[in-house]
Formats: structure tokens, C-alpha cells, sequence
DNA sequence: TATTGTTATACTCTATAACTATA
DNA sequence: TATAGTTATAGAGTATAACAATA
């Protein structure tokens, strides 16, 4: 067993950007030609608000997701969280025996296949999973406040085309 | 001694986005209206081509952050590389005493701290960068093959808009 | 034979406390 | 007293192998 318990730390200093020793005089500018390098700080500069506002759920970002996409997707799989969210199986397990454990999730035998089990959210789950969602978006308002509505769109739908490439139209891929 | 060798392993399977189960039935439309999330995956997606391809230098990306602004800062000191990378000083000493290893980093007596030390790269470590830095532009090129150039500097401003908020004009703390 | 969920486990990443030498 | 670099270590995150039950 590797969960000690059902309520996890959640701890994290997070440093708040403080600038200690200089730093205004260090010379980022190749590495922030470097889109990974910018996704990854903006990622966890957010994450790092999040962490702070989502303790007092104890719900960590990937509590959150998977609350949310069984939230969306009630009946959804083991399987298709960990394909959805890009998390290995072994990994998951832990997680939903303590969502499970804190009465947020109910197991129900799957419809069609009896190898799976449907992931539902109990009642308590959904009072508490409205209540995070509304956290996380005001969260994305306040972290966001410096860009307009607009260039927020912008940015999503950037960053869905790098990490969800466009299969769309113009395809190289046609048969004909 | 946290290190067990000079060279480390830098396996890792990263998964490249295989649609093994049904992945499109699932509704993710809330988690991508958050930065967080999207960033995140996007951060994750190019940090997995990085990976492949920066192995054959036996770099990670914090290990290639390291050497950038080594490279392009003669002389920062460890202290100043935290601040600028976000790493915690015990976490930094084992990168760096992997990369004096290598030969790839020197560390000499700071001018005027008797305290810190200089970092600067080897004869060896500017050929290694050099090299590496070629490679890290090419994927950038490659995994953002979808976005134009103008459409990337856009996704970069967006992102260090997040990350390193606005202190310039039209600020709220002005003393008048 | 392949897949779902699972256990056990190893490895990596991130964080805290505490020490020394110097400022 | 405060800071730079370091050690030791704890905790969280991520990975692989292998198994039973079912498809």
C-alpha cells in the first residue's frame, strides 16, 4: 500500500517569485525563445495559486481532473482517465481509492464490459467538485487578470495546438 | 551521495499521444478552459521530443537551463541560477557536480564573495552547448511546425505575461 | 491473445532542516 | 546576523514488470 493515509499534505512553498538576489540581471532571453521552457513556467506558476486555493478540498490539480472529467463523464474508465489525462494505470489506482475512501467517487459495475467499473461522482462528490470548479475558474481569472478575454482564447487555443496537434483540415495524411 | 554515476539514464517512454482506447468520446472542454491545464500539456508534450532528442548529449531540461545560462552568463553563481530557474540550492549542487564531472562546467573563485563561486563552461561544455543549443532551436522548430512564427511569438509574450507579470506602465503600486 | 484493474517496486523530482565558511 | 554552498533526508511524482479476471 502506498497511500499512508486519506488525507494527503498538500504542502508546498511554491516560492512566490521573490527576488532575493538579483535576477534581473541574468540573461534568459535564449531560453525564453524556448517554448517548453515558457509552457513549463506558466504551468507551474498557475499551479502553484492553485495548490493554494484547492488545499482547503484537499484536491491536488490531478484530483481536480479527474474529478472534472468524471464530473463530464459520468460512467468514464479507469482506462480512459489514464488516457485522457495521460496517467499511467498503477498510478491511478492510489487516487481513486482515496477519492473513494473520502465517499467523492462511487465504483459501479460497467455496463458492458465486467473487467471495468464506471467512475461516478457521489452527491457529497458533486457538492464538492461544483464548489472546486468554481474555484478554479474565478483562479484562472485572478492569475489571468492581465490578459483580456480575447488574448485568454488566444492562448488556449495556441497551446491546444502544440500539445494536441491539428488533425484537422490541410492534412498531410489523405488518401486523395 | 544522492548520484549514483557521472551519467544518468534519461530513459523514459513519454508516451507519444496514442490513441489506444477512445480518447475522443471524452469531454475535456472544461479542463481546457484553464491556462493551467493547457499549459501544462503543452509543457509536457515538447518536454517528451526534448527528452529524445537531447540524450544523445546525456541532458535533461534542467540540466540544458543550466548550461544556457551558464553559457550566456559567464560567472553566475548557484545562488543566482536558483533564482532564475526556480531550483532549491541542494537540488542544484548534484546537477552541477555531475556537469564538473563531465568536464562540461568549471567552477572558479568569485571576484569579489569569497563565499560563491563563478560557474563557466569547459572548452568542452561550449562545444557541447553549442551543439545542444542547435538541436533545442530545431525542435522548436519542429513540434511548433503548426504555429507560424508570428503565431509563436504571440504564444511566447502570452506565457511570460503569466509567468513574470506585468510590472511595467499602468501599475497599481505607484507611490503617486 | 488482448485488455482492465491491480500490486509491488524502483527511480526521479521536489522540499526541509541543519551545517560551514564567509559577508 | 545574514548569505553561499553543501549534506542528509523525507516526501511526492513517475515509471516498469507482473498478476488475476474478463473480453
Amino acid at each position: 500500500m502506498a497511500e499512508p493515509s486519506t488525507a494527503r499534505s498538500l504542502k508546498r512553498s511554491s516560492s512566490p517569485r521573490k527576488a532575493a538576489t538579483v535576477e534581473g540581471d541574468i540573461d534568459t532571453s535564449y531560453l525564453e525563445t524556448l517554448t517548453g521552457y515558457n509552457a513549463r513556467r506558466a504551468a507551474l506558476t498557475i499551479i502553484s495559486v492553485f495548490l493554494e486555493r484547492m488545499a482547503q478540498y484537499e484536491l491536488r490539480p490531478v484530483d481536480f481532473s479527474v474529478l472534472s472529467l468524471i464530473a463530464h463523464n459520468p460512467g468514464i474508465t479507469s482506462r480512459q482517465l489514464c488516457g485522457a489525462l495521460d496517467i499511467l494505470p498503477p498510478n491511478l489506482v492510489g487516487m481513486l481509492r482515496v477519492l473513494e475512501t473520502r465517499g467523492v467517487i462511487e465504483k459501479r459495475e460497467h455496463p458492458t464490459d465486467r473487467r471495468a467499473q464506471g467512475l461516478h461522482l457521489s452527491a457529497a462528490g458533486k457538492k464538492l467538485y461544483t464548489k472546486a470548479q468554481r474555484t478554479a475558474s474565478q483562479l484562472e481569472l485572478d492569475t489571468l487578470s492581465d490578459l483580456s478575454p480575447q488574448e485568454r482564447e488566444t492562448l488556449h487555443s495556441l497551446l491546444r495546438r502544440v500539445y494536441r496537434p491539428t488533425r484537422g483540415p490541410a492534412a498531410s495524411d489523405q488518401t486523395m
